[in-house]
DNA sequence: TTGGCCATTTGATTTATGTCACAAAATCAT
DNA sequence: ATGATTTTGTGACATAAATCAAATGGCCAA
């Protein structure tokens, strides 16, 4: 069954409620829209300087790039998180392909249109600032987590902390983000 | 010979003058100052909460955490460069100890000062923002150039990239930057 | 200047993980 | 459903890098 546009896009604001007022909401509105995409979209393209921003609504995403003519997976993305690139935030091409695990329902959020108001609006630049800076913590813990750390330990750790991760991820997608082989997360599997 | 603390703190501002103006510079005059610390001296503690970044206007600093016993080095910083913990300013606590690795001179920015000041002076938040936003971006690149990466390949792009990191900090530092042991290091180098 | 303490190098050996090859299982399209 | 294609698992072997051990070199303090 179909769900609303308006209703998607109200929800989201709700969850922003205490921070994004009318006003801010009102002027966000009009570089928001809401969209259904199937399973293998490509949102963000290699190399590409995209205008847009998501926010995963429903469905699942993933962002790779190509390393000796491999994939290697970066990070796996789920309902309620937001996805982009920040290269492409900042007006570089990104390194990545950020591309639908599952078909999905998302917002996106055009850049160009919402940037100028960071000026004009303090809730929306709180609001970017605030995504961005999450994001640099993430970035942070899994430098921590990963760094001279084994095979196991890093299998462990994504195991303990994202366990839906090994529920909608491929396994060949999780070995290049773990940063090992196929053949030895089977084998870290089989205990 | 001595240099003017007032000296020091404006040709801080004076870099960003196009982006800060008298007003800004005003608000965040009493919550900077400039210090002088001799090597070894402990900028932030780990499990500390600390209430100041700094900027490093000469000498050099390093970051790093005990993992197993032992000193894991996370980041090195040079004249001109930002430090701080970004989970202290997130209030969290930090998990890794910034020690100066020269005698060196710093501008300390007090963030329970200024943080307050970002809801009423964009500017500052646009400062404050942009500091945090190239972090991100040298941790997005940071891990890229890492991620399934050999030590051998890590170590040309450490040279490649940080030339100074070689000329200023013991390779018993280096190494475990690089996620390798000192010996690997150490035949690296010698080809 | 000298001794002592780190930092760095070099050598021998071990170990974790990658690679290659193939088998088994699961998923997909017809 | 059925075969075909993709994903996952298992075994044998290769190799990068760690570890352990010890020698050499550099630097600081008395």
């Amino acid at each position: 069954m179909l769900v609303d546009s308006a209703d998607i896009m109200d929800a989201f604001f709700e969850r922003y409620r205490p921070k994004l007022t009318e006003t801010a909401i009102g002027l966000l509105t009009p570089n928001v829209k809401v969209l259904h995409y199937p399973k293998k979209h490509e949102l963000i393209k290699t190399n590409q300087t995209s205008g847009y921003a998501y926010l995963l609504v429903k469905g699942a995403a993933r962002s790779y790039y190509l390393h000796n003519g491999t994939e290697i997976n970066s990070w796996f993305a789920f309902e309620n998180e937001m996805v982009g690139s920040l290269r492409n935030y900042n007006n570089l091409p990104s390194r990545e392909t950020i591309e639908l695990l599952e078909d999905s329902t998302l917002l996106s959020f055009n850049v160009n249109g919402i940037k100028p108001l960071m000026a004009e609006n303090i809730e929306i630049s709180n609001f970017i600032n605030q995504v961005i800076g999450e994001y640099c913590l993430y970035l942070e813990d899994k430098l921590f987590y990963t760094h001279l750390r084994s095979a196991r330990e890093r299998y462990t750790a994504l195991l303990a902390q994202e366990p839906n991760v090994f529920k909608r991820v491929p396994l060949t997608y999780i070995a290049s983000f773990l940063g090992i082989s196929r053949e030895t997360l089977s084998r870290l599997r089989a205990k």
